[in-house]
DNA sequence: CTCCCGATTA
DNA sequence: TAATCCGGAG
């Protein structure tokens, strides 16, 4: 079996085992990029909390965020940990829309997909997980999304070698997949549920994993 | 104590 | 490449 049959296989395994995973957990495009920020190496958990504080004020959406001072949104986001540094973040986001698109979603995910790509990472904050999450979760555009459970996963079945970029994993998947944003949505959240049931970082549970070696598909 | 749907700076 | 940001859950 060729490595992408692999990657292929591998989809068909989780989506069998685990089912539709339902991505992005948001209400509007505007709050799934706000948690896409908020979730920078930290459990999905703490993030709610701090949405339901931005909820509870009514500050998700361009107005919201701009009716308040970066140190007012950090008090407000502090369950998520790293709350200076993502209030500054999530600001810049807003800057970056207003000035480029007038503030307005729509016209940001109008952008063709690599550019807008570009542009997004050019904002401090945001990087290449980051930036993909919003563009597939939030604007439906066809980018798969790569994480360190991506790569773990990877790693342990011996399809990356340790170093491997985000860019490389990202053609892996590209490359052997077809351009499906429905698809690509279920794949990464699977391979999120994968690596917290099972492929965990210190303790991985490889009983009862749905891409465990089986000797009758081999 | 470690880990959590990272990114930046030095 | 390593240090830094950081609260909350297990």
């Amino acid at each position: 079996m060729t490595n992408s049959e692999r990657i292929r296989k591998f989809y068909q395994e989780l989506h069998k085992k685990f089912g539709p995973q339902g991505w992005w957990p948001a209400e509007t495009a505007f709050e799934c990029i706000l948690g896409a920020v908020l979730t920078q190496s930290t459990s999905w958990k703490n993030v709610e909390k701090a949405i339901d504080n931005l909820r509870r004020g009514n500050l998700i959406s361009v107005e919201g965020i701009n009716s308040i001072t970066a140190d007012e949104l950090a008090l407000l986001i502090r369950p998520s940990g790293y709350y200076n540094q993502k209030a500054i973040k999530i600001k810049n986001f807003i800057s970056f829309l207003v000035n480029e698109f007038s503030g307005s979603l729509d016209s940001m995910f109008a952008t063709e997909k690599s550019h807008l790509r570009k542009k997004l990472l050019s904002i401090k904050g945001i990087g290449p997980e980051t930036a993909d999450s919003i563009m597939l979760y939030a604007g439906g555009i066809p980018v798969f999304v790569v994480d360190t459970y991506t790569w773990r996963v990877l790693l342990r079945h011996g399809l990356v070698p340790e170093v491997t970029s985000y860019d490389e994993i990202q053609e892996i998947f590209t490359d052997s997949l077809q351009e499906d944003a429905g698809m690509f949505n279920e794949y990464h959240a699977l391979l999120v549920r994968l690596a917290k049931d099972h492929c965990r970082k210190n303790n991985p549970v490889c009983a009862g994993c749905p891409l465990e070696y089986d000797p009758h598909t081999v």
